[in-house]
DNA sequence: CGTTTATGGATACTGATACTATCCATCACA
DNA sequence: TGTGATGGATAGTATCAGTATCCATAAACG
């Protein structure tokens, strides 16, 4: 298959194929001359990955870099594999709180942490995130909101629960790492838009005439 | 207060709080000469909310305008002001799928929606979002996951519950308002970064040594 | 009272991101 | 043999989110 062909199979076009070659989102097809590659089934399926990172999941192309780095990277652990994903899921978003909003926030979330016996590394960009939106909700007066981060933090292990059933079923350490990192990274599309879709519902006959 | 001091307590620049008066965000402060204008504690409060949607849920310029103006309509009904902050919320985010694989996640997302009485708008954008991933995860081979959405959708109804509950303790309507709006945005950073955590917990002893 | 500093408002510039467009020397195929 | 596609390189574009600069005026200080 020649580019042109990848190009109409996958509707993604000619020059931003060339594009993500160029930033090795996808790698080169195979040379026969000097300009005359070939891609196979593996392009094919790479680049609806890209595309679905960055349509669905807004992953920024370097992201998505880091994110097939570590796929192809399948001789470090697993757990490694995750963290990337993680990491290229969680721009540094950093919000500058007052001291005592942040202390307060800080130790919240240790003791849920605690609580939960979830142990996880104290630098994971999640951690400062999930910190400085507590802080912020308290800043901003949303108190109620932040009381429930328990309740909150039980409806997230139920899925992820899910999550790690569905994906254990993967024969193969490839392909369980494949569906770990997509399900980290689709789940979260797909819960958002879930979340929004009930929200509208409820709040619809929740606040009719209001 | 002037710009500058507005400025310190805040933590925003003073170029950025001029570009963001610019841009509508933030209402313009008292004139009392020409060139000498004076902010307040809602123009404190307002900078703190802008920089919160920003920086950790990560709403584009444009989207935080709308949000904002859909909070000082307080004439309009409380669900069209979510329906504002859903839209704003919801970057256009569509994706080429075949069109079986369309068809197919298009049936399930009705079964889903029909199963759980939920009554959405059909041009809910994150309809448009539910269907794609559904299709997309089809098409990356994510079947498994694609199976348990059920599951998820439990689990959004729970945190959805909650949101309600804690947002109807506010007394008046546009405390309510704005509760509901930065629930809805806040929430979604606070689940995500919950999920990232909860994953890296259990991911670290489940796969200690593959 | 004069001088330094800050301010409001307008306009221009910047850096990052994600593509698009253009070129050109091959190459395949008719 | 010529026509269109290809690989690869380089340059251009649009959008976004600020920054920077100017200027005339106002406030604060000595």
């Amino acid at each position: 298959m020649r580019i042109g062909e990848l190009s109409r199979t996958t509707g993604v076009p000619v020059p931003t194929i060339k594009y993500y070659l160029r930033e090795g989102l996808l790698p080169a097809g195979e040379l026969s001359s000097p300009n005359q590659a070939s891609y196979g089934e593996t392009h094919v399926r790479r680049l609806h990955l890209i595309r679905a990172l960055i349509e669905l999941a807004q992953v920024p192309v370097a992201g998505v870099k880091e994110i097939l780095e570590s796929l192809d990277a399948d001789t470090e652990p697993l757990h490694e594999q995750i963290g990337r994903a993680h990491r290229a899921l969680t721009p540094t978003r950093r919000l500058a709180a007052t001291d005592d909003a942040r202390a307060a926030a800080t130790a919240q979330v240790a003791d849920l942490l605690h609580d939960r016996g979830w142990s996880v590394d104290p630098d994971a960009p999640a951690l400062a995130t999930l910190v400085d939106t507590v802080a912020a909700l308290r800043t901003l007066g949303q108190d109620s909101l932040v009381a429930h981060l328990d309740t909150y933090a039980d409806a997230v292990e139920r899925f992820t629960a899910v999550e790690i059933e569905a994906v254990t079923a993967n024969p193969t350490r490839d392909q369980l790492a494949e569906s770990v990192v997509i399900g980290t990274i689709l789940g979260e599309t797909l819960i958002s838009s879930l979340r929004l879709l009930a929200q509208e519902s409820i709040s619809a006959d929740r606040w009719k005439n209001r």
